[in-house]
DNA sequence: AATCGTTATATTTGACAAGACATAACGCTA
DNA sequence: TAGCGTTATGTCTTGTCAAATATAACGATT
């Protein structure tokens, strides 16, 4: 198999982190399933790991990602905001741009 | 400041873990003193850690990076070997390229 | 053989993160 | 107003990893 450079990046806004693959997952999985529970089920999480998470991604960002609604129809529940379906993309598209370049840059050992 | 995007690079050997920003800074504060325990205090890193650090390099290469002494001539030591030099400046090379590569690409956020 | 500074390694302790569990709050619906 | 499914949050336990502590092994030097 010989030598393999992996990575991981994140996104930082004003220095502190927005988002990350972690949280690009569980992002994703609200937007398939509209429920913060129902996502982190999907992902084998509990819920409440997966609550702080949107909490600190909605700390993080100045205009909100995801909106959760607690109570009313079907009990609430938990939507990305067209700015989140921007920001997951753009960190989507960084990140697989980011596995090519490495991937295309040679290993210099011998 | 905005948005800015972060990476961590890492260099796998055959699917396993060789080289990451952390065993590389211990591998160069080990080339720095000649000694594991002064490496280890020069980056206020437990002996231990450090020394399973080191341990675990070693079972990742195929071909020695640091060699180890025990007992004799100043009771011993830690040197980087040729090979280790190359990997180490393999994985610093890749590691500030990518994240030149990373500032220059636009972040597509409105 | 005694000393010295280093590497090697086991055992215990402690800190922090994660998980389990319980329960409250919310607001539509019937 | 009672019920439902969801989000919100506190508390306690557990698991995992790092740190602290202690000690052995090594081999040149004296």
């Amino acid at each position: 198999m010989g030598y393999k450079v992996k990575s991981r990046i994140w996104l930082e806004l004003d220095g502190q982190l927005l988002l990350g693959p972690g949280r690009v997952k569980l992002l994703r999985a609200i937007e398939a399933t509209g429920s913060l529970s129902k996502a982190a089920k999907s992902l084998d999480m509990s819920y409440k790991k997966a609550w702080r998470v949107v909490d600190e991604v909605n700390k993080a960002a100045k205009i909100p990602v995801v909106i959760t609604q607690t109570g009313g129809k079907n009990g609430g529940g938990t939507v990305l905001t067209p700015h989140g379906q921007e920001v997951l993309g753009a960190f989507e598209q960084i990140n697989q741009d980011c596995w090519q370049y490495l991937d295309q840059q040679p290993i210099n050992i011998n």
